[in-house]
DNA sequence: ATACAAAATTAGACTAGTCTAATAAAATAA
DNA sequence: TTATTTTATTAGACTAGTCTAATTTTGTAT
């Protein structure tokens, strides 16, 4: 059994792996985790000698397989719980992640299937990351952006790019919602400004910027 | 903010406190935790200073205000998750009660709340026991066995009462579930067995033991 | 009331995870 | 290549929660 806090430095390693194509230091993690160097040098010797990662004063941390399937089993249940949250709970985007921070350590093992069924295989969370499948594939998505639609074809929202509290209020105001959607009825060739039909009722004219910030699929 | 080892002290210390009319001692906690005594004093100081419980060698612990109103909210999380993981995951009487007792920890102001309207204000968990509404109050419920009920009328499961596998899959054999309408057809006065229309398919007999382990509305 | 048993409490140790401060090793710049 | 800075590592201490093994207190039975 994985304790908190080795769940959350498998989580945070496999994180930084992403992000950054760079060597895994000590330091790295800890700025990651929020914790000073000497407490993940101390991390380090432990999930090295329990097989969950590598570790190399010169190639840095690395997830072994046990560690990356650990790592992106968490990943899942974040992002279904996100889904979750988001969907049959309605809380608004930016409240969702520190719960499903949360949520994601809870344990059985059929819960992440189990949520997956319910919320009906969402392929994305809702900040437009991939959910993982069961198996730990992740889906390689070609994430689109809503300013790359072309005239006349339509689509739906799966998710947002920008999470700011002005965005969200602006999608509000909008009705603009996962699952919305949305056709591109003209764009502005001098700025790239979009005209949308959202939904059946509105039609409004928004910017370059807002389309980069929108995920559809 | 509460640390998980100190929300189970709390609650173990209600569950105590309602079985069991008696003095809450040391001992009694460590019983209910599977702990040491001697770990139990101290979290009794550290929970005492906290102002969460009162003790006193003769009288016991007991909750003060405060911690009688966190242990209630935490039971309220736990009960409304075990109706979640029921009736929207489809798991079984048996398994809910483990995941809940993770998912009760998970933090955040509006969570029991929106979980509640989610599920539709259940007033019962899928154990029949009441749900704790968000003010702590707690509906003083007069559970109904379905023995209680008169000849010609019907009713509702809410919950069970015995939760063994045995007892458990007879029910699915049966087709019950919360939810499942069943009528009172006739009672034998002999041995207070009851014929049953379950939903509008099944039509049985069922023995006054299995009566009193259904509770209905 | 005295002796025995049970319960409460204290003392001291252990683990997991954290920290700061000191040191060692590596990388970088002059 | 030597000095400086950054990074890695070790040492030692702290907290929360746990334990076992005394020890003290309380309760009970004769």
């Amino acid at each position: 059994m994985r304790s908190l806090t080795e769940e959350n430095y498998l989580k945070a390693i496999y994180r930084i792996s992403l992000n950054r194509k760079m060597k895994i230091s000590p330091t790295a993690i800890a700025d990651e985790m929020g914790v000073s160097a000497a407490s993940v040098i101390d991390m380090i010797k432990k999930l090295s000698e329990k097989k969950l990662i590598s570790y190399d004063k010169v190639k840095g941390a690395k997830l072994l397989e046990r560690g990356q399937k650990e790592a992106v089993a968490i990943i899942r249940n974040h992002r279904l719980w996100e889904v979750f949250l988001l969907e049959k709970l309605n809380y608004s985007w930016d409240e969702i992640h520190d719960i499903a921070e949360q949520l994601e350590h809870v344990k059985h093992p059929e819960l992440a299937d189990r949520l997956d069924v319910f919320l009906g295989h969402p392929e994305y969370d809702p900040h437009g990351d991939p959910i993982p499948k069961s198996n730990g594939e992740i889906p390689t998505t070609v994430k689109t952006l809503l300013s790359e639609i072309e005239i006349g074809k339509s689509c739906r929202v799966v998710a947002v790019k920008d999470t700011s509290s002005v965005f969200l209020q602006y999608l509000e105001q909008l009705s603009v919602n996962i699952g919305t959607k949305i056709k591109v009825l003209d764009i502005v060739p001098f700025d790239n400004s979009m005209l949308l039909q959202i939904g059946k009722e509105i039609k409004t004219t928004v910017s370059k910027r807002f389309a980069e910030s929108l995920l559809v699929d």
